[in-house]
DNA sequence: ACTGTTAAATTAACACCGTTAAGTTTATTT
DNA sequence: AAATAAACTTAACGGTGTTAATTTAACAGT
């Protein structure tokens, strides 16, 4: 109601506010079935001003889901400081899981839907940096271990390695998101399905797969 | 423009031609892409024809669904009679995997997006059935071979191993589905992360994972 | 042959959606 | 005091899923 001319501060304060806005709603009701009004009308605004922040819906939904990853990376930096190579890459696969199970709807728009080729250009995240890309910070745990010589010798392809270890615990998580609570399926917890998962196919891709029995977290 | 008394079996056309064009056009653009209307143009109907055949766009899709995988349980059938107990779990892993790469659509609603507690009623696929119902298809596949004490003695459950064993195929194929084209990241080819997802996690629950070699299709 | 009934299909409308064009208010600059 | 530009709004476009009301056509009973 009342348009002053605004410092970058306050524009800032804004954006964030819908920033903040369009994330409860989209983890509350799903992101579908949030509309851009009703995002707008949360903070006392029109849509219309939604669109002088972000370029469009999905533009917006990827903003809110580039914090969420950029925070996600964070929280594994300390894990990749981890000495012990097996015990990092576990760690690596337990910390990603946490924040897939914690994040359902984010998890979801990034890796459950497909979208146009992706992100890239808008995307604020710098690909490759071990700071900030998520898939770098895998990709660089399992080359240590590559180099380390703990995969089974046959196995050459590193990044095949890191995107098996990926598929596997993606595999767990979305099939949770997408199904933990279909009446179907007679599911076991989803801790014992990550802690198996883990277990054996680290085991099927270690050359001494020991180590593994007493890291059972 | 010409309603006439419609005998049983013509209404049962009409189905099948509101079923069809509905599977193209899901298959060819996406299932969100896809309107109500547009489908109805396809077969010169108005739209809401539509619902006198089938309650919501949901229950179309469900109802398109339903007959893939019924398809699927089908063609799954044989593999079940593959006399070698491990051959015949990998067999029908890759038969999962070609058709969720096959009809990724269908597979994307099916296993990638999350549903209302989901089917069960609507669904005309019998529960339970391994003639109809894929995963227990999977389920008596792995029980077969628990019984005959093929995987290590300290897993005790084989539903666990099962649903082990589907997300490990699911993680695969759904990540090519949702990300195959993302340019983030390098993939390798599908084919070489099915097969090394495939054998590792085998060999890592297999208790005696020799025959594994041999098999490498 | 004229009813009435009923199924099949349609048209028109509702309430929403994402998005955009045009307009209004306000604060700053000239 | 006038002009400009930013911040924001209202109104609208073309689309969506869905439903209410209606028309059309074929049958059954008198």
């Amino acid at each position: 109601m009342a348009p002053k001319l605004k410092s970058p501060e306050e524009r800032e304060k804004l954006r964030i506010m819908i920033l903040d806005a369009a994330r409860t709603l989209f983890v509350e009701k799903g992101i579908e079935a949030v509309s851009m009004r009703e995002i707008a009308k949360q903070i006392n605004y029109s849509a219309t001003t939604l669109y002088h922040h972000f370029a469009d819906k999905d533009a917006l939904l990827q903003a809110v889901c580039d914090e969420d990853f950029l925070a996600l990376a964070g929280s594994m930096r300390e894990i990749m400081s981890i000495p012990d190579l097996i015990h990092r890459l576990q760690a690596l696969c337990k910390g990603y899981a946490a924040f897939a199970l914690q994040h359902p709807n984010h998890y979801r728009l990034m890796f459950m839907t497909p979208h146009a080729p992706c992100n890239l250009d808008t995307t604020k995240i710098q690909q490759g940096n071990t700071e900030q890309d998520g898939y770098a910070q895998l990709k660089w745990v399992v080359k240590t271990a590559f180099d380390a010589q703990l995969f089974k010798s046959e196995i050459t392809d590193y990044e095949l390695i890191a995107q098996t270890l990926w598929a596997s615990v993606h595999g767990v998580c979305s099939l949770e998101i997408a199904l933990g609570h279909d009446p179907w399926i007679n599911w076991a917890s989803i801790e014992a399905r990550l802690d198996l998962m883990q277990r054996s196919l680290l085991m099927g891709l270690l050359q001494n797969p020991e180590p593994l029995k007493e890291s059972l977290n």
